[in-house]
DNA sequence: GTCGCACTTTTTATCGATATTATCGCCAGC
DNA sequence: GCTGGCGATAATATCGATAAAAAGTGCGAC
């Protein structure tokens, strides 16, 4: 995981950044990386040297070594001699990735309890507060998303397992809250019930300060099924324009993998 | 983490390969993370792209892109304009990375056994069989590593949480474990105590096949934590050749840094 | 007439030589 | 003694060359 962003430090809000890198393959790294996690870029599209190129102006190198250091973050998969492609994605990898999250970011919210601090408690405080502030959505009928809110959303997950001890385990549980916002970009789309995020969030963190792991777990692990749930429920959808009243998991030949571009 | 390797299927042997990858940049990859595990490049060194480029008689560009994926997987530390280094090393580093397996593998060991299926349990005994028929060490006197059985421990230690039914955990427990073997690579150099690790193996497999998480969970744990001890008392010999009795960590000042070069 | 297969053409991933730009040490000037 | 420009070193980027894969084409067989 490439340390995508450093910041959300309580201290220093957050950095200028936004754009200008000290070099161009983070530049393009970065752009990339926007790109695909917010759906820009679809699954499985085709990402040639030549069109990132024209895309982001830059040289070759640059754009192979962002597309490099993006395959090692998952995001993007490489066929040796056969260029890269944006990772694909299917229900089984969601699956297969909150099941993981669930498993990981558990441990890693016991250890930050376990070893919580004033500072952390603080922080986590702080990183709530801050997503309550901003609105969910822009627009209140269409659901796009507010990328402040995504951000801060992000902040405040890293926020409840900053304190875990372990910078590995904070690297991967990044790199997954990552996968896990773009299976959401990619999916919420369609549409987003109507849902109290803010409470579910607010529950976590009271029972993490009042040093309650086995709750704080639980709701942790609830908000992820919640949301997995919701995103599974928009991919079978999409998957099935209308048809039938079909029983269970219908279509097996197709392993339900949206395809891009 | 790169797929490294995907080899050590219960049936195909091991490919041919060594050496011989399509792409230049991957066998430079191969071949600077084998220098890196295997501590001929020693932590902290400078990696200089000439330097890489005359030592592997390749072009500027494979090896940027070779030490770019290394970066991604935590062998190589990439600084923005300055250049590209090997991973650095420390005590704490060591601390940090084996409570994390423990955490973790923790879990993968778990799954793996709470979905056990024959041809786990087969592939299983078959890694410990194998690992048992090759000698730790080549030569018992200077206690001088035995890549193949390197190999091998490698082999079972992945075989053990294959079956957790996460790639991602399994992908992030394989970048552990060649972190690990670091360590132990840099750290035996010096000295390496008589010990059954054997036993300790099969233990492992036994507790597991008999779907007994709790004393297979138990026994990895306290197999990694023997290990790890044995590290730390290495680095902490060679941060103080010789001096005085020492009571617990003495050396604060230090943080058991070893550089290289 | 249609299908299969080998060869040719085109595309494009990969690589290396070269140019550009940033960093760091060094020395002059204030 | 510190600040700020100058130059050496080395990282980064460009671009054209090379070679592999994909697409297209035509020939022959059934």
């Amino acid at each position: 995981m490439n340390e995508p962003n450093s910041d959300v430090d309580t201290a220093t809000q957050d950095a200028p950044a936004a754009g200008s890198s000290s070099t161009l393959a983070t530049a393009v790294y970065e752009r990339l990386r926007r790109d695909i996690l917010g759906g820009v870029l679809r699954p499985g599209q085709k990402l040639q040297v030549e069109f990132v190129r024209d895309r982001y102006q830059v040289g070759n190198s640059p754009v192979r070594e962002a597309l490099s250091r993006l395959s090692s973050d998952g995001l993007v998969e490489r066929r040796e001699q056969r260029g890269f492609y944006v990772a694909p994605i299917s229900a089984d990898d969601l699956r297969e990735l909150i099941k993981t999250r669930c498993w990981v970011e558990a441990i890693a919210l016991r250890e930050s309890i376990a070893a919580r601090t004033p500072e952390w408690e603080e922080g986590l405080v702080l990183a709530l507060h801050r997503l309550s502030r901003v609105p969910r959505s822009l627009d209140s009928e269409s659901h796009a998303t507010n990328p402040e809110w995504e951000r801060l959303h992000r902040a405040f997950h890293i926020a409840l397992i900053r304190n875990c001890g372990s910078r590995w385990l904070l690297a991967f549980c990044e790199g997954m809250i990552d996968q896990a916002y773009r299976h959401r970009q990619l999916a919420v789309a369609k549409i987003y019930p109507e849902r109290n995020e803010a409470e579910e969030h607010r529950a976590i963190v009271q029972a993490a300060i009042e040093g309650d792991a086995d709750t704080a777990v639980r709701e942790l692990e609830s908000h992820y099924q919640r949301t997995a749930k919701i995103i599974l429920d928009c991919m079978e959808a999409a998957q099935q324009p209308a048809p039938a009243p079909r029983r269970g998991r219908t279509v097996r030949s197709q392993p339900a993998r949206l395809k891009g571009a």
